[in-house]
DNA sequence: CAACTAAGATTACACTTGTAATCATTTATA
DNA sequence: TATAAATGATTACAAGTGTAATCTTAGTTG
């Protein structure tokens, strides 16, 4: 539902939310090589979509997200593992037991969570 | 590169290959609701991409992968993680701590690829 | 041998996406 | 007040996708 380039966009409106068009579109002038008009074009497709709101301020707009950045990972959480791990959770953190080398920090982290996930049983 | 649909005929043949269209329109004539002629052009697209190759069977072809399934998913999870979670492959994981419930054996799994980690340290 | 089938190849067509440019309108400015 | 500038809206256009149908050709069958 939202394309990869809209959820650049998203990422945005979800650290600074409500946010004009023009603030979207300096930080991503920087991060990208989008014109405005193509960063603007995805702020409205967003509008059109449902996935994002606005509200006046003088002539421009505060666009704000609908729905909510933990709800959005989920669901394509899900969906990716789905498709490409059988749903298999395992199966896709392994992959990174190959070679792709991950801080020790972040082990430290999976270590916590996996804790806090038998702690939920 | 490879589509949502591509990806479905791609996990029959990473299955079974080499693999006649008629033994994948078969698969996933019972697993989907596509038609004959869909499948047969998702079969056509992949071999276009370079994806998969063939060889003649008589007047068949049958179909082999021309990249292993744990390499594409490698770069899949990489670009998922990195689209949507910044990166971080705990943050992803910490997803599945809310509610998400994962079964005892998948957290024993998780547990074990966790060990691993380390111990590759 | 003529007609039918079945395989793959080609064509179809609407919708999404990436990537903008132009249009219309309103406000600021000379 | 005429014009320039900046906003959002509309339009553009090629490539990719979902979802098939038609075409071509080579075997199969009566």
């Amino acid at each position: 539902m939202i394309s990869e380039s809209e959820f650049k966009v998203m990422r945005i409106l979800w650290q600074q939310a409500p946010c004009s068009a023009k603030t979207v579109v300096s930080e991503l002038e920087d991060s990208s090589d989008w014109k405005e008009k193509t960063i603007k074009t995805l702020l409205n497709r967003l509008l059109n979509k449902g996935i994002i709101t606005y509200e006046k301020n003088g002539r421009e707009y505060l666009y704000s997200p609908l729905i909510e950045q933990e709800q959005y990972q989920k669901e394509a959480s899900k969906n990716f593992l789905s498709q490409v791990f059988d749903g298999k959770l395992s199966a896709f953190v392994s992959q990174f037991a190959k070679k792709e080398t991950l801080s020790t920090d972040e082990i430290k982290q999976l270590k916590k969570v996996i804790k806090e996930l038998e702690n939920d049983q």
